[in-house]
DNA sequence: TTGACATGCAGGTATTTACCTGCATATTAG
DNA sequence: CTAATATGCAGGTAAATACCTGCATGTCAA
């Protein structure tokens, strides 16, 4: 997993739009899912080529249509390293800041 | 939540470093946290500047020295927001791509 | 008080990014 | 075959980003 990759993908409101679209509805073409986006096709190409890369969408080509699959396994990943690591100590961190906050002796 | 601001900042692996080292030990300085970092100073402020904006950081100024904390609350929102969704559809997203490889019917 | 130290602030630049337009290619329908 | 349709490819531009240098400010210790 390449968490940059994945990471710079979700960092784009339009990117992120396509997969909540993707999740309504799985296995759109390009041009379904450029009618719901304000731009043109060739940008939404690179949008969607970008979370290709990243591996958030996997694409099969029927015919001249080219249809777009969600893949939740980077995310998945980015939970386990990225969440549940910060998440166990979560009490902990948040006391350590409360504790400098309220200036205990040092 | 600012999902743009969290995503943008986790997209950019000296930020994800500093959230690391901030994990290994909370509440460090400017100072101490710029020795791990091969780049001037001002430089690792405007990370640490963004990784605040998007409330993974929070500060507090202790004299002349400035201390990191680490939030999770964001990370928390994130994966609700953006993992758990697509979690509880794993399966049966990925039984369409597997549909669409395997050419069924249509 | 004064010098050392920690950080803040103000620009400047090269690269990346998010758009666009214009044209080419490939597939299907009639 | 031919026209319509779906997508691919090749640049070009304006804005955002990630660095930097230089200097200012604030705090502590001797």
């Amino acid at each position: 997993m390449d968490a940059d990759k994945v990471f710079k993908a979700l960092g784009d409101p339009t990117r992120r739009k396509l997969l909540d679209l993707l999740c309504e509805q799985n296995g759109q073409t390009l041009g379904q899912l450029c009618e719901n986006l304000e731009m043109a096709r060739q940008s939404a190409t690179q949008h969607l080529d970008l979370l290709e890369a990243a591996n958030l969408v996997s694409t099969v080509k029927r015919g001249r249509e080219k249809l777009h699959f969600i893949n939740p396994v980077p995310l998945h990943d980015i939970y386990e390293r990225w969440v549940r690591k910060f998440e166990r100590q979560r009490l902990s961190l948040l006391h350590d800041l409360k504790q400098e906050l309220e200036g205990e002796d040092r």
